[in-house]
DNA sequence: ACTTGACTTAAAGTTAACTCCAAGTAGTAA
DNA sequence: TTACTACTTGGAGTTAACTTTAAGTCAAGT
C-alpha cells in the first residue's frame, strides 16, 4: 500500500507520467522495480527522491546535477563528502537566483509604480515600426 | 557619442551580439537604426529597454510577455492600462517565484544540514544498479 | 469474446532561446 | 594592393527538458 502505480506518483507530484519514465529513462531515477506484468511500482525510499527532485527542479537545478547526485549515493558512504559539495553549490547557486530576482521584482515594482502614478514616459518613438521592416535611418 | 556598436552593447549588457540581432529580429527589439555602411548602431532610448529586458529575462520573464509588452509601447497611450496590467502580471508570477525558490533554498538547506551534523540516512539500496538497466524485481 | 483502460516500449517530435556558419561588404593600416 | 577587423545576412544547428506517437500487452468488466 505504500508502492503507488505510475499514475499516482504523478498525481501526487505534478509530474506526466511520461515524464516520470523519462527521468527513469535519464537515470535521474533508479530502475523502477516492476510487478510481474511489467507495469512500475514505487516504494517509499523513490517518492522521498521524487519529492527532493521536484522541489529541486522547480528552482532550477538542472536535470544533470541531480542525475550526479543520484549516481553519487549509488556509490554509498564513499561519497558523502561529495554530495555534500555538490547540495552546497546547488543552494549557493539557489542564493545567487534569489538576489537577481529580488532585483528584478524591485526594478519591476518600481516601473509598475510609475504606471500607477501616471508619471511613465517611454520614448515610444523607437518602437512604431515594430513590424515594418525595412526602414532605414542614416546618420554619420 | 550616445550610440554604441553592436558590440559594445553586447559588452555593456553581457549578451552577445548574435542574441542582440536575433532580438530585433523577433520583434524583441524594434528596427535598430543603421549608419551609411549598414552597421547598426543603438541610441539611448533602445538601451534603456535592452536593459529592462535584460533584468527581467535573468527573472524568466519570457521573450513572448517582452515582445507582447513592446508592441503595447508601439501603439501610444491608448494602451498604458494593458502595459500596466501585462507588467502587473509578470510581477506577481515573479513574486510567486521567489515564494517556490524560498522554499527550495530552506528544503535544500535542511539538507545539507542533515550531511553536517552527521545525521544524513539515504536508503541508497535503490540507487546501486543506476546504471546496470534490464535487471527486474517482481511482487504482486 | 470483446471492449475498455492502464500500462508498456523505442523512437521521433516539440519548444524556447539562443548559437553558429558561410559568404559577403566596408573601412582602415602597411 | 593586400591584409585585417568589424560588421552584415539568411539559414541551419544546438541544448535542455520534456512530449508525442505508434504499436503493443495485460487485467477487468459485460
Amino acid at each position: 500500500m505504500a508502492d503507488l502505480t505510475i499514475t499516482q506518483v504523478s498525481k501526487k507530484y505534478g509530474l506526466t507520467t511520461d515524464t516520470l519514465r523519462y527521468y527513469e529513462r535519464i537515470g535521474l531515477l533508479p530502475s523502477i522495480p516492476r510487478k510481474s506484468n511489467g507495469n512500475r511500482y514505487f516504494p517509499r525510499e523513490i517518492l522521498d527522491w521524487i519529492e527532493l527532485v521536484v522541489c529541486l527542479r522547480q528552482a532550477g537545478v538542472p536535470i544533470e546535477k541531480l542525475i550526479d547526485y543520484a549516481h553519487l549515493l549509488a556509490v554509498g558512504d564513499a561519497s558523502l563528502k561529495a554530495r555534500e559539495d555538490l547540495l552546497q553549490e546547488q543552494l549557493d547557486s539557489l542564493k545567487q537566483k534569489r538576489k537577481s530576482l529580488d532585483n528584478s521584482i524591485d526594478r519591476l515594482t518600481c516601473k509598475i509604480d510609475l504606471y500607477k502614478t501616471g508619471k511613465i514616459k517611454d520614448s515610444k518613438n523607437y518602437f512604431v515600426d515594430l513590424k515594418r521592416k525595412g526602414s532605414s535611418n542614416n546618420e554619420e
